[in-house]
DNA sequence: TCTGGGGTCCTATGCCTT
DNA sequence: TCTGAAGGCATAGGACCC
């Protein structure tokens, strides 16, 4: 058997864990540069306020139904998610962590527990120790499992939180109350063609043959059926390395000269380096995004990418930047507004493992410079060493105009009690 | 004025080689 | 030497997740 353990509202219930007053009241979360909501307490939802609401057009409504708004707080969440999930490991040692605020548990050798119990035990300390609230569903297999928590989530009064799934007639039951767009795996596009063929629900789906599921979508939707028929398709997965880094990002305005993307893009390279030099990484192909503002339909449109891939392997901020700047400017057309860029860093080795190429080889000088750069960076903080072609000037700042404290991280942010 | 960001995986396509 | 089929690979784009 395999459970979800799942964080309820996760972002709006890390801000109320270090603020009481936010408790029982709606809360809003914001995403990057305040854009739109993201994460919405019981309450908000509630009271009508849609998942993805753009924030300055609901500011009225923000104030006229007393909603509590926050700005995201990623390192707040990251670190009470580390503390969720080191709790999950005490009952199991086979955990997948899934995302930020829900991880997969599976129970091998647990055939004599009484599972509906040790769910609420797992609730209940991860409660008391975090002040995070969960869902719990149990189940053979990860889709039925994900809508076990469904179930445990919608009906937390009927069920205390944790529902199971353990027989065939449990099973049909909550395949056919889950509606086919709640299903997991099964997004906007599929959904439209699902409802064609006037499948409803989750039950409605597994009635459809194999063969016309694999002749119309990916294997992964026949893996699906088979998950909600109740055989293990998806296995939990062992941690893997990530695949690629990418930092990519809407600007606070449009920008039609090329010298303001390139600074954009220099930075973002520069972010990626960090992240890839922290995990001990190189990468070897740097992909760059440039995309106009969709959202201005009478405007012309262009979006388009390059990736640039070199000799051997990196981790010099001097190199992935000036690949990234390279790139974008052999794409940049003139005459269109941007709105968005991005820096994807694939093609991920071990950067004390690599394969040396004959001939071409990292510049020996760049990996001190790069080690006294992030030794400088870490000590100063906010005060960076940047790159000349980056924003000297500090100029451009997301926009955060509702950040609670990082009471957790920073010690000169700590939670006061008078 | 102001509509997120970071990931993974799959498929279609085109080109090259066998 | 020509030609078509088939497989491998890279790339772009879409769909999905949270």
């Amino acid at each position: 058997m395999l459970a979800l353990v799942d964080c309820n509202n996760f972002y709006a219930s890390c801000e109320r864990v270090f603020d009481p007053n936010l408790r029982n009241k709606p809360v809003a979360i914001l995403s990057n540069n305040d854009g739109c909501v993201i994460s919405r307490s019981d309450e908000a939802k509630a009271i009508g306020l849609p998942m993805g609401a753009p924030a300055f057009k609901y500011k009225q409504f923000f104030k006229k139904h007393n909603i509590y708004v926050r700005s995201s707080n990623y390192p707040l969440y990251g670190d009470m998610s580390a503390r969720v999930m080191s709790i999950l490991n005490q009952f199991t040692p086979d955990v997948e962590i899934y995302s930020i605020d829900e991880a997969f548990l599976q129970f091998k050798g647990f055939e004599n527990y009484d599972l509906p119990s040790y769910g609420n035990i797992i609730r209940q300390r991860i409660l008391k120790w975090t002040g995070i609230p969960t869902s719990v569903g149990i189940a053979p297999t990860k889709s039925l499992a994900k809508v076990a928590n469904k179930i445990a989530r919608k009906y937390p009064k009927q069920t205390n939180g944790v529902y199971v799934i353990d027989s065939d007639k449990k099973r049909i039951k909550a395949l056919k109350w889950i509606k086919i767009e709640d299903v997991w795996g099964i997004g906007r596009s599929l959904q439209k063609q699902l409802k064609i063929k006037n499948v409803k629900t989750g039950y409605d789906f597994i009635q459809l043959p194999d063969e016309w599921i694999r002749k119309n979508f990916s294997i992964i939707e026949w893996k699906l059926k088979k998950e909600l028929e109740g055989t293990l398709s998806f296995k939990l997965e062992a941690p893997k390395s990530k695949q690629s880094i990418a930092t990519t990002r809407s600007f606070e305005t449009t920008f039609s000269d090329i010298d303001n993307i390139k600074e954009r893009v220099s930075t973002f390279a520069t972010s990626c380096a960090e992240k890839l030099r922290k995990q001990n990484s190189s990468c070897y192909i740097i992909h760059v995004l440039l995309r106009s503002d969709w959202h201005k339909k009478d405007l012309p449109q262009h979006r388009t990418s390059k990736s640039v891939i070199l000799s051997y392997p990196t981790d010099s901020t001097l190199v992935i930047s000036k690949a990234a700047v390279q790139a974008v400017t052999s794409i940049f057309k003139s005459g269109i507004k941007y709105k968005r860029a991005g820096v994807i860093i694939t093609g991920l080795v071990p950067t004390n493992n690599h394969q040396l190429n004959l001939f071409n080889n990292e510049n020996p000088k760049h990996k001190p410079l790069m080690q006294v750069l992030d030794s400088l960076n870490t000590k100063y903080g906010d005060y960076k060493i940047k790159l000349a072609n980056q924003d000297l000037k500090q100029t451009w700042k997301m926009r955060q105009e509702h950040l609670s404290p990082r009471y957790t991280t920073k010690i000169n942010e700590i939670i006061h009690i008078k």
